[in-house]
DNA sequence: ATGAAAGCGCTAACAT
DNA sequence: ATGTTAGCGCTTTCAT
């Protein structure tokens, strides 16, 4: 016993039987005006709202969608969150979040809660691990997978364009004049990361560059071990001269181990709160995040209305953003708080 | 016809009545260890998973709570929402994050289709602005406010103690030395900003230090208006040697607008990235952003679970850290990516 | 300890 | 254009 008013009662009140009153809901064509005012002035009378369960258990269709990622406090995780939802709302559907923080064991887990809750879709950044169960998942519901793929699964895809936007930030160093170009970078075993280095590797043959090891750093990034590496790469014979940040974290602890004067140059990939203005601006490249987040979610509802061809994989393109000109002041500010 | 297995097929499959497997899915004691047993292999041999909607309408419970905010993007909402996932999975819930974008309007249209999904609670970060729905809302479900309250109408809260935030600056800023101490915040009719301009004030007071209006400056953020004002004030008889930024977009703003080497100190409420590095560390006062999360769910959950006394307020303490010491290497890093 | 039947609130299918 | 009936998949009630 809710309390609250259910068709039956809207439809006492209206006069008409609950399938008028349902036909009028679902704004089903098959009703006269004066009844479909009648029944519309006793639900805001009754102050009713659909029981959505109810509706579910009829329809199968949740109008809900879930967004699967690893950590939404990530900047670039909430920023697609945001252009996901917007997408979403569009369509009359919820968003629900869960977090898998890494974990492979935790995404399983938080995926099955969801298909008992039966969203309609998934978009899921993946921990990347494969499993028996992530494979069956795509032939359970319509998934678009975002950011990286999961191990040989294969789903819709909307990644960014990687390895153009290394190459852009690469012939942006050279432009500047630099020939000794170093990579720092997260681990070698993300998908991105591989991609990105991939495509320092492939720009620096371009242009004729050696691609050389030494100046090259993949790891976790922590300041004081990568402040040693620096301290390396100056006292050897052919110190890089600019450097490739693969990621917006490899940037920012560039930026902190790097003493304020050092004349070294960094460009990176991934915009980042305050990059305008720090070490007199940052060159980047920026991922459209709201592309990304909006172009993941149209390939889903594309599926749940019924887009049966193959999968899809889109690649989004970024933008260089060249802080190279001035100490900062025209530069896109990138929501720095 | 879903073609995913009901409790039907599993008692069938298991040779006893579906209300024996509903026995098992709901942990009821009742059922011999042997029933049970061979209940389990069966929902495992048809790899069954209980349709949740089938069982929101008998229990009126959806074990799911909503999460109300402005901007997810914004990266204090976003670790709101991270902390607020956190208490729910542990309270097998799933969190559903809906956006007002700052509109009242589409803030009900949001709590509206969550109501009609029957969450079972709500963390809102109200837009703030009252209504004759919002005051019925909590009366309706269980609702927990976050940041602000809802202009006319109680609710449990959960806010940062910005008083004592804004005390601390001021102290800090006073044991640097200063005693012309100026105001950059946010426009005043924001519920944070009345109560951090109210501290401030307070606290020079506390300093016996006069209050002078011409050295505050609270509206919209702009680069280019705030640095008319910094020149104003610098070519005015008595300028200010130190500046509360009441929002870290007001001391980012600040970072923007100020030239590098002035020698003007800066001291601003939330943490924000790259704070610990750029003009040499700025302190701040950090908001316990996940003890803020996790308190609001808590009071949610409390309150599903029956709790049913007076509202609950709850203020959470910010920490200051002070930066002053040397260029940033061993203060906290704020996440700044 | 187990089961049969009723019904949660809605919509699909089939009347009229 | 409107109404009646059955049933979605589960839990509750009441047997046994």
């Amino acid at each position: 016993m809710t309390g609250r008013p259910t068709i039956h009662d809207v439809a006492r009140h209206a006069g008409v039987a609950v399938k008028t009153v349902s036909r009028v809901l679902n704004s089903e064509r098959a009703v006269s005006e004066s009844t479909r005012a009648r029944v519309q002035a006793s639900i805001r009378a009754l102050d009713y709202r659909p029981n959505s369960a109810a509706r579910v258990l009829r329809k199968h269709v949740t109008r809900s969608i879930g967004y699967v990622c690893e950590d939404i406090s990530e900047p670039v995780q909430a920023r697609l969150a945001r252009a996901i939802e917007r997408v979403a709302s569009q369509h009359e559907s919820t968003l629900t979040v869960s977090l898998t923080h890494h974990d492979p064991g935790l995404e399983q887990d938080v995926i099955e809660s969801l298909l008992s809750r039966q969203v309609d879709g998934l978009v899921l950044w993946p921990t990347g691990v494969g499993s028996r169960f992530l494979q069956r998942l795509s032939s359970t519901v319509p998934v678009v997978c975002v950011d990286r793929p999961i191990d040989g699964v294969e789903t819709d895809t909307v990644f960014c364009d990687n390895r153009r936007g290394v190459g852009d930030l690469v012939d942006f160093l050279v432009r500047r004049g630099h020939r000794r170009i170093g990579f720092v970078g997260d681990p070698a075993d993300l998908f991105t990361q591989q991609e990105r280095f991939e495509a320092y590797r492939t720009a620096l043959a371009r242009h004729d560059l050696k691609d050389d090891p030494r100046i090259v750093f993949r790891q976790d990034q922590d300041v004081d071990q990568l402040r040693k590496q620096l301290h390396y790469w100056r006292s050897s014979p052919a110190p890089p001269t600019a450097l490739v940040a693969a990621s917006s974290l490899s940037a920012t602890t560039l930026v902190r181990a790097l003493p304020p004067a050092d004349p070294i140059e960094i460009a990176g990939f991934d915009d980042f709160p305050l990059a305008d203005v720090i070490r007199s601006g940052i060159t980047v490249v920026m991922q459209d995040i709201e592309e990304i987040g909006r172009a993941a979610a149209e390939t889903l509802f594309r599926r749940l209305s019924g887009h049966n061809a193959g999968f899809t994989h889109t690649r989004v393109s970024s933008t260089l953003i060249d802080r190279s000109g001035e100490a900062g002041t025209s530069s896109p500010n990138p929501g720095g708080r």
